[in-house]
RNA sequence: UGGGCUGUCGCCAAGCGGUAAGGCAACGGGUUUUGAUCCCGUCAUGCGGAGGUUCGAAUCCUCCCAGCCCAG
């Protein structure tokens, strides 16, 4: 607190409409507001994506125009360090990682907000769509309300100590309001693009990149005839690594005599062979599961017990999904059932738990299957 | 060497004398703070080649070329 008696905020401000209007409001709201600019990405791989400076030339031009500190901090060493390396030793080992939810646990939750109190902060704040709720001195995390751009599941690995102290201002508001107040207050960013891509990293040509990085191993395209068991070649690729369960685009295996004229889709990864295995249709019945495993979940709150009736997501902006989470002994993991069976489970990527708006939890899915 | 069949976009494939369907792939864009999915758009003045018949040919005729199959 200052000597006016007015709350201190650092917000994490990226140059996007989301965290200028954050920062708006919260002054409107009265607090002493300071905006912190992170540049978590080193630019080493001969690309230069110049959108960081952009992005802080915006950050600061919307500073200036509500008359607001901007500090710079370049946590590009613990980013590389908790982040990029398990994002890297997920795709060796054949899975399909979710960098961002690492990058709020370790990063924007925790160097950030570190770093912010010793800028004495009370309160960090974000431009994320996600609201919190605090009961007996607990923290609990909420979808935001506008479902189009709830990022709650980006945000579930959290801890409720690492939510303490924290705001977000827009978590209310729909997007439409966001630019709405934007424009209404002329800030630079009102009608900018929304990022996407990886958090810092954005966007890139993502087999290139991923090349920089990891050696690619080619191998064989396959489809399995699911009756006779017997398994026809259909192509080659570059590397498993450039493949994701259920991806379609990338394959390259155009018409093909005696079969259908569906498009392909992969269905399976094998890195003792360097297969890929590919089934055609969308939906394909290899595609579908209704249980996956988590060796781990990590709940915001205290633990619920088990058997856990809930909502889940599989992965970001799905639709919420009836589920069932019990854990296994046998196996020592959580196994979550499904009523309706599920499109392209893929292990690396997050199971995150809901009951209703609340976030419980999540955790790594490392397996699909069906029961 | 005889006999038969086939050659239409990178791939599969309609068309059977009236002025080149469709699908897949690819590419571009939209949606999206992962990676995907999804949505929209683009994609053959030309149908193996050369002649001919016709107002008009991928479609008919002739020759040539290539591939496949059966004989030997």
């Amino acid at each position: 607190m200052n000597g006016l008696g007015k709350k201190k905020v650092i917000v994490g401000m990226s140059g996007g409409v989301d965290s200028s209007v954050s920062a708006l409001l919260l002054q409107q709201a009265g607090y002493e507001v300071e905006g912190l600019f992170m540049k978590n990405w080193d630019e080493d791989d001969g690309t230069e994506y110049c959108t960081a400076k952009e992005d802080l030339a915006d950050a600061q031009n919307v500073c200036d125009s509500l008359s607001i500190k901007l500090h710079q901090a370049n946590f590009a060493a613990e980013y590389w360090d908790n982040v990029f390396e398990h994002f890297l030793s997920e795709y060796k080992a054949g899975r399909t990682p979710n960098p961002d939810v690492l990058c709020n646990r370790e990063i924007k939750f925790k160097v950030f907000k570190d770093y912010a109190s010793i800028l004495g902060a009370d309160f960090i704040a974000t431009g994320h769509y996600a609201r919190l709720k605090e009961e007996n001195g607990k923290c609990f995390l909420l979808k935001g309300l506008d479902d189009n751009k709830d990022q709650s599941y980006f945000l579930h690995a959290v801890s409720q100590e690492q939510l303490q102290n924290v705001i977000f201002p827009i978590g209310e508001l729909p997007k439409s309001r966001v630019r709405e107040i934007a424009e209404e207050n002329q800030l630079i960013t009102h009608d900018k693009k929304d990022s996407t891509g990886i958090c810092f990293i954005g966007e890139r040509r993502f087999n290139d990149f991923l090349a920089n990085y990891l050696p690619a191993q080619p191998g064989l395209i396959k489809c399995k005839d699911n009756s006779s068991g017997e398994e026809v070649i259909l192509g080659e690729h570059h590397g498993l690594m450039y493949y994701t369960i259920g991806q379609r685009q990338g394959i390259g295996i155009g018409g093909l005599k005696d079969f259908s004229d569906e498009p392909w889709f992969v269905s399976e990864k094998d890195l003792t062979t360097q297969t890929l295995y590919v089934v055609q249709g969308g939906m394909h019945e290899d595609l579908l599961k209704n249980a996956l495993r988590c060796s781990s979940i990590h709940w915001i709150n205290e633990a619920p017990s088990m058997p856990l009736k809930c909502k889940v997501k599989t992965r970001y902006r799905q639709s919420d999904q009836e589920c069932v989470i019990d854990w296994d002994e046998d196996s020592q993991s959580y196994i979550a059932s499904f009523i309706e069976k599920q499109r392209a489970i893929t292990p690396g990527q997050y199971l995150v738990i809901y009951q209703g708006d609340n976030c419980l939890g999540g955790g790594v899915i490392s397996e699909a299957f069906n029961q």
